[in-house]
DNA sequence: AGCACGCCGACT
DNA sequence: GTCGGCGTGCTC
């Protein structure tokens, strides 16, 4: 036997941006120290390199060879202290490796191994020649640049809004030595007061800072209107003025310019934004001015949740039921779960605030985990939207609309108001069916309809994205009888249009408004004209609408009857949430539910008893089916070509997740075909495991993962586990 | 996840 | 005769 190399003693354990659950080994490039922990370090793996974490330092495995790494990127840790220990903790709860954490936690620029962006506030004065020269300089805008810095130095972000183009002129003055850069102090501006607080609001605030120094949570019950922000903007004030940190994460279509505006105007200070919209540059800058204490306010959506905050104060998660906070691909984190923890790590006040709280925070609240705050009043003059419901049995519709919704939708337009007609469905039509053979149009590679668009011309899978010419003629009997069935988006465009010629009918949904800035613009183009707006879930929050006066909401009827547990509570808060848009100002909004059941419980419920009592409801509903929040669930799912494989795979995992439970703690249920059982393409079936005990499920899922993911079957599929799943896709 | 290495069909 | 299909196996 040849006899092993001594194996070092001290090696640094690389996390790596690898679905694999394991360190990687590296000699260092100098003698270690604990300093290297949370360093990025360059080492070559496989064929080429890549960039890494240093998780651990500790004696390398007998089993490897270690390289050697070949740089350390980091003076100091980038990751330390308790965004460290936090996202170790994040590792160790959804079951990914650590090296995913950290790749998911870093901006791209980061990731990739660029040094922490620069995030000093630059500025320019004039040098000594250019205080000399400045009377000889030609008429101009290098001119006007240099008596604009003749009064003090500039910072850049001050010039922006003073003088345009003004880094061409900028170039020319420092190409003759005119002018020099410096480091400018922040500006610090008072905080701004804002209206009085109500009775609600004061106490609410009260509560929040009572216990501003230590960890605790709050759920911040307040229906729609009744000043939450508010509440927020006085916590985050006294945030700052103790000299901490602030973190607002907010659902991704949440974070509009309103807002900001809204915030930057109160605060006095600079009011950084982490979203999608930004560049890798930008993103990169906000987080190494968290990391420097620099940024003091930082309001993001789900990936804010990631950010250093080494003088953190308050955490505020808005709109906390929202769905955009899970992540579905990749680590599979829930930022409000995530920003929970947090909180609790670094002991700050952490403030979850939803008209429609979901019913884990409600448990929450009741359990006393959490403190409940209400705000029961309406802040302002803003009064309460009369709801009423429209029983469409039996009447003819009109791309699903009823007589009595249109003959609404013109009286308010006659009195100036806006007008929302919310229905959930994209798309000119959702089927495309012959009326002589009953063929409909499926999408070829998905268990699922292809949506109509573009008039009928073109037919969309609205789950793989597959898009085709609408055939002419029915490819089942060859007729010439096919129909659009039912409507959305697009139909109800095209009718309201017809309708209604001399008002603006604008929709906004996927296929009208990629992006946040068209959204604005849609919406600013509006103005406060009388006008209706048709749109899906992207309308239930965010942009305020002070005109809007009726809210009509069309097509609910599926999400009546889904098979999904958490189906009502979405649709319950979805209604209250699209409701909540009417009435924001003086006018008491209107709003509409056109329904096909008007006696569902789950609309009884909403309309005598409001949010409040369908929580209880679905509450006990939960309790007694041993559903979350009652229960801890984790969701295996997998995908294969055939339906066997996925199967066999589940099957196996089931038998040993069985095996290694203790107790009749751990129920396993399934494998099950997935709610859609065919899509792209692939079979996908899933296995549900949840216990009534969390460290149960866990310590189960953590026994016996590696076995699982050593499994031959699991060569065969493309699977993933999901800890708190909250779609049952 | 990449990216290698490794054995069987239609092409310059 | 070769370019290339993606099956499976490894990465300190």
């Amino acid at each position: 036997m040849r006899p092993s190399p001594p194996s070092p003693d001290a090696v640094w354990k690389v996390a790596i941006g690898l679905p694999l659950d394991r360190l990687f080994d590296y000699l260092p490039t100098a003698p270690v120290a604990g300093g290297d922990v949370g360093c990025r370090v360059r080492v070559p793996f496989g064929s080429r390199e890549r960039i890494g974490v240093v998780a651990a330092i500790g004696p390398a495995d007998p089993e490897a060879e270690p390289k050697a790494a070949l740089e350390r990127l980091d003076e100091q840790p980038l990751l330390a202290g308790e965004l460290w220990e936090s996202l170790r903790w994040l590792a160790h709860y959804t079951h990914e490796p650590l090296g995913e954490v950290v790749a998911t936690a870093l901006p791209t620029l980061l990731r990739h191994g660029e040094p922490l962006p620069a995030t000093d506030r630059l500025g320019w004065q004039l040098s000594k020649a250019g205080r000399d020269g400045l009377a000889r300089l030609r008429p101009g805008q290098p001119r006007r640049l240099a008596e604009c810095l003749a009064g003090g130095p500039r910072a850049e972000d001050e010039l922006d809004s003073l003088l345009e183009n003004w880094r061409a002129a900028l170039r020319n003055l420092d190409g003759r030595g005119l002018v020099e850069r410096r480091v400018m102090e922040p500006v610090v501006a008072p905080v701004v007061p804002g209206p009085e607080p109500n009775a609600g609001q004061r106490a609410a605030i009260d509560s929040i800072l009572a216990s501003r120094a230590a960890f605790s949570a709050f759920l911040l019950d307040g229906i729609t209107g009744s000043g939450k922000t508010e509440v927020y903007l006085h916590a985050i004030a006294d945030c700052l003025a103790r000299g901490r940190q602030a973190l607002v994460l907010v659902p991704e279509i949440g974070l509009t310019p309103q807002m900001l505006a809204r915030f930057r105007a109160r605060l006095g200070v600079p009011v950084h934004a982490l979203h999608s919209g930004l560049s890798d540059g930008e993103r990169a800058r906000t987080w190494a001015a968290c990391l420097r204490g620099q940024a003091r306010v930082i309001v993001g959506t789900r990936s804010a949740v990631f950010l250093p905050l080494p003088e953190a104060g308050l955490i505020v998660v808005d709109e906390e039921h929202d769905g955009s906070y899970k992540q579905l691909d990749g680590i599979r984190y829930h930022a409000r779960d995530f920003a929970l923890y947090r909180g609790h790590s670094l002991g700050v006040p952490v403030v979850l605030g939803s008209a429609t709280p979901s019913m884990e925070s409600l448990r929450n609240a009741r359990t006393g985990r959490y403190m409940h705050l209400h705000l029961r009043e309406r802040a302002g003059v803003a009064k309460p939207p009369s709801v009423r419901v429209i029983d469409v049995r039996k009447r003819a519709l009109d791309a699903g609309l009823s007589n009595e919704l249109v003959e609404a939708i013109a009286r308010t337009l006659d009195t100036g108001g806006q007008v929302l007609v919310f229905k959930n469905r994209r798309g000119y039509a959702p089927v495309l069916l012959c009326h002589d053979c009953g063929w409909a149009a499926e999408c070829p590679r998905c268990d699922a309809s292809m949506t109509v668009h573009a008039k009928g011309r073109r037919l969309q899978c609205h789950h793989c994205g597959a898009s085709k010419r609408s055939p002419d003629a029915c490819p089942g009997c060859g007729g010439l009888a096919l129909q659009p069935q039912g409507a959305g988006t697009e139909r109800l465009e095209e009718l309201l249009s017809a309708r209604f010629p001399h008002v603006p009918v604008i929709r906004i949904d996927k296929g009208s408004t990629r992006t946040r800035d068209a959204l604005v613009g849609h919406l600013d183009s509006l103005g406060d004209r009388p006008g209706i707006l048709i749109g899906t879930q992207m309308l239930a929050k965010g942009h305020d609408l002070p005109r809007l006066a009726l809210v009509a909401v069309v097509g609910i009827d599926e999400g009546l009857f889904s098979a999904d547990f958490r189906a009502p509570e979405k649709l319950a808060q979805l209604l209250v949430q699209v409701a909540g848009r009417a009435g924001r100002a003086e006018r008491a909004g209107e709003v509409l539910l056109q329904t096909h059941h008007p006696g569902h419980p789950l609309l009884h419920t909403l309309l005598t008893g409001g949010y409040s009592l369908f929580a209880d409801e679905e509450l006990a509903l939960r309790e007694e089916a041993a559903f979350p929040p009652f229960a801890h669930m984790a969701m295996l799912r997998a995908e294969a070509r055939d339906m066997q494989a996925a199967n066999a795979f589940l099957s196996t995992a089931r038998a040993h997740l069985e095996a290694v439970a203790t107790g009749p703690l751990l129920i396993t249920h399934g494998p099950l075909p997935a709610p859609m059982p065919r899509r792209a393409g692939y079979q996908r079936a899933q296995l549900v495991v949840s216990s009534n005990a969390r460290p149960a499920l866990h310590a189960a899922l953590t026994e016996a993962l590696p076995t699982i993911r050593d499994l031959p079957e699991a060569r065969k599929v493309r699977w993933s586990l999901d800890v708190d799943p909250v779609d049952l896709y």
